[in-house]
DNA sequence: ACATAACGAACATAATCTCTGTTCGTAAAT
DNA sequence: ATTTACGAACAGAGATTATGTTCGTTATGT
């Protein structure tokens, strides 16, 4: 894999700038053009941005989330606490499905070889979990991947979660408080998570403390209808007192 | 990824054998005992045999095919270049439907960046297809991936594909003959084979010279279901003539 | 219970692959 | 027509993976 950092930099520049060129790009990370020059291939080729000659110009809207790639090392150690807390929190012969992004990654790495029957609703997961020697059993649904997550969405996905009933359901979010509710970017993940957690007798929440104070544009479920939350440290008092009052069993690691 | 050709070896040895020592492989292969028991630990999970102390016993039946990893190297020629023959005859904007299998995922190599919308029945070719950039849409089908293989099958991968109508379908096979019609090792990836046929308008199957000489356990379609036939020109040329008789348009590359 | 053989963790080294920068011919913009 | 950017091709550095060795632990047979 590319340098991730360099990767971010210019991310973050490209969308702060709007447009940039290749060789400011060059200076402010200290590559060659060249290297400039492949990273933005590979950026163009996750939807992150255009090129054009002499430049590059962002496709990110302002606050929308970065790509898959270089979220997964953000917060990285807090999310393999969360993901080990919640694999915990599983038994054995449970039938679980798992939500889209990096945290449920991480959730994913956690479950390898224990007997449950999952049904990961990204790609990236769905690679964790397969061909692992151990006996869990692995479903994957249908649907759309998504340019770069990988997070699968779109009728077909809808039609393979409505035709099971998972004992737990573990969500990621991009944006979660008692008063806003669960919240995604995006409005198709956003409309997976309710239909994945309507199949769900429980359903678990992970989120990095960061999440806890933002809501994003689109609005999946109430806190209400969480069963518990697994975050970190860095979670603000307040907000998990709110969201205790709303129900949710709220677990820090 | 491991030494394909030991680890083929293994394979072949403990299958022939049923069952063999560590030792044994080690001197067979010229390789370390603790290199040999990595193989074998990885070919477990593979689920082509069985490990004990001081041995391993081969979980394949006489004649079943080796594992996809070990396959998809052989003929690896032939393949690309039926792969390429069959981009060649899909059209700009049309849907295709993949089936798995290793000729399949050359096929979706020669697809890469093709203005089509695809759903390949098997992982590895899901991997293939995904994040690429291109305009290439990408339809996954549910299921359950089998192990080793990735193949999806069962009553998601059904219902996956009975939702959606293709104008092609490109289907691999372990065996095919006018007489004997196409048949596959696997009883779920012959039902998936016929579902997918069964929702495509026009039927390309693709297979090495090898596999016409063949019929595996589990029956798929007639020849006769087929539109075309793509395969190698090691191909014996009566089956050709057969097969042509029976109304398939078949291509030698 | 004891002896023996096999096992696998841990480390060191070799082989391989990936990333980065450079050069240079080609293609696009002014 | 000229300039500038582009990307293919190659080379070296760096990282990753594969393999072998050693040694303490565990399983098996007597």
């Amino acid at each position: 894999m590319a340098n991730t950092d360099r990767l971010r930099r210019i991310t973050q520049a490209v969308q702060e700038a709007g447009t940039l060129g290749v060789a400011e790009l060059a200076g402010l990370t200290g590559a060659s053009e060249m290297t400039v020059r492949r990273d933005l291939d590979l950026l163009m080729s996750q939807g992150v941005l255009e090129r054009y000659r002499g430049g590059a110009r962002s496709l990110l809207l302002r606050g929308e989330e970065p790509p898959f790639a270089l979220r997964a090392e953000e917060a990285a150690e807090a999310k393999r606490r969360i993901a080990g807390h919640v694999a915990g929190l599983l038994a054995d012969g449970e039938s679980v499905v798992l939500d889209s992004g990096t945290t449920c990654v991480e959730v994913a790495r956690a479950l390898r070889g224990r007997r449950l029957t999952v049904m990961p609703l990204s790609l990236p997961a769905v690679n964790v979990l397969v061909d692992e020697p151990g006996s869990t059993t692995v479903l994957v649904p249908g649907g759309r991947p998504r340019r770069g997550e990988g997070a699968l969405t779109g009728p077909l996905t809808r039609a393979s979660l409505a035709a099971l009933r998972f004992d737990t359901a573990v969500v990621g979010c991009c944006g979660l408080t008692a008063e806003q509710g669960l919240t995604a970017y995006d409005l198709d993940d956003a409309d997976i998570k309710r239909t994945a957690i309507a199949s769900a007798r429980r359903v678990i929440a992970v989120a990095d403390g960061g999440k806890l104070t933002r809501a994003a544009l689109a609005f999946a479920v109430p806190a209400t209808a969480l069963t518990a939350l697994v975050t970190d440290d860095t979670a603000p008092e307040e907000e998990l007192q709110a969201l205790a009052a709303a129900g949710v069993t709220v677990s820090t690691v």
